[in-house]
DNA sequence: CTAGTTGCAAATCATTTGCACTTGC
DNA sequence: GCAAGTGCAAATGATTTGCAACTAG
């Protein structure tokens, strides 16, 4: 099923690629940055350089396998692309990330972008707070 | 009355402090970076180093006088803070970024952290499309 | 066979930092 | 005068790229 993932967005079923959508799998729900899947590979005794891992993320990303953010601090994260869209709030002191989907929201933003005449393409919407166990 | 500012945020009225200050009031609702910034300093010939204007924003920010966007793209940007918040709708073709705000949004927002056990610190709504312009 | 892939090392880009010098208060 | 601020150049961290070796179809 990967396989077919794979060619149908034009790409050669490498070891590599395949090891990365693997690496996805085994975490799910997890916004992963390339160095964490980097780390993964080598964990799983799988050599794979990292910049293969940036290369193959790059591809992913364009195929629509995986989708890319940019939270605040450094580095971006990926994770495996959800049938539908949903948004994320982290936690400033624990970098957690949860994931959340607000039918109104979506709606309205809907709205907003067609009215200053946007065709919407990609849309992201982080909260950024403190969760419960932080503030403890 | 930037100089009270400053003041205000504990920082010295230095002249680079106030050049940049002076950039972004110069360009109204325009979403500047570092470079933009550093690039405009010069052409005024305003000698500035890079590494001040980076450091300028930095304390700019934690001051609350002006924020700091991660869109896609590799920079950040930066514009001064308004009095209310807003959210940006960035056309991914010609890169020109609008705001918006949408109270029911904001209201949702509210709800949802509430519900999910956390206090908002920040939050980022970006939606990327393509503008009219870029359509035709 | 051969175009697409990979690994490595070197390059790039945005941003940060060390340090000797300068300037506001 | 002295702590805070600055400029420059060098350091950093994330990501990209050149290139020769490799592999899937």
């Amino acid at each position: 099923m990967n396989n077919a993932d794979l060619r149908k967005a034009g790409l050669k079923v490498t070891l590599p690629r395949l090891k990365v959508l693997e690496i996805f799998e085994k975490n799910p729900s997890q916004h992963l940055s390339a160095e964490d899947i980097y780390k993964a590979l080598l964990g799983a005794h799988s050599d794979v350089g990292l910049a293969t891992v940036y290369r193959v993320l790059t591809q992913f990303e364009a195929a629509g396998l995986i989708s890319r953010h940019n939270f605040i601090g450094g580095q971006s994260v990926y994770e495996l692309c959800a049938e539908e869209h949903h948004d994320h709030i982290i936690c400033v002191k624990c970098n957690a990330v949860e994931e959340f989907t607000d039918a109104m929201i979506e709606k309205r933003q809907e709205e907003v972008a067609k009215t200053m005449g946007y065709e919407i393409v990609d849309h992201a919407l982080n909260i950024y707070g403190i969760c419960q166990t932080c503030r403890k």
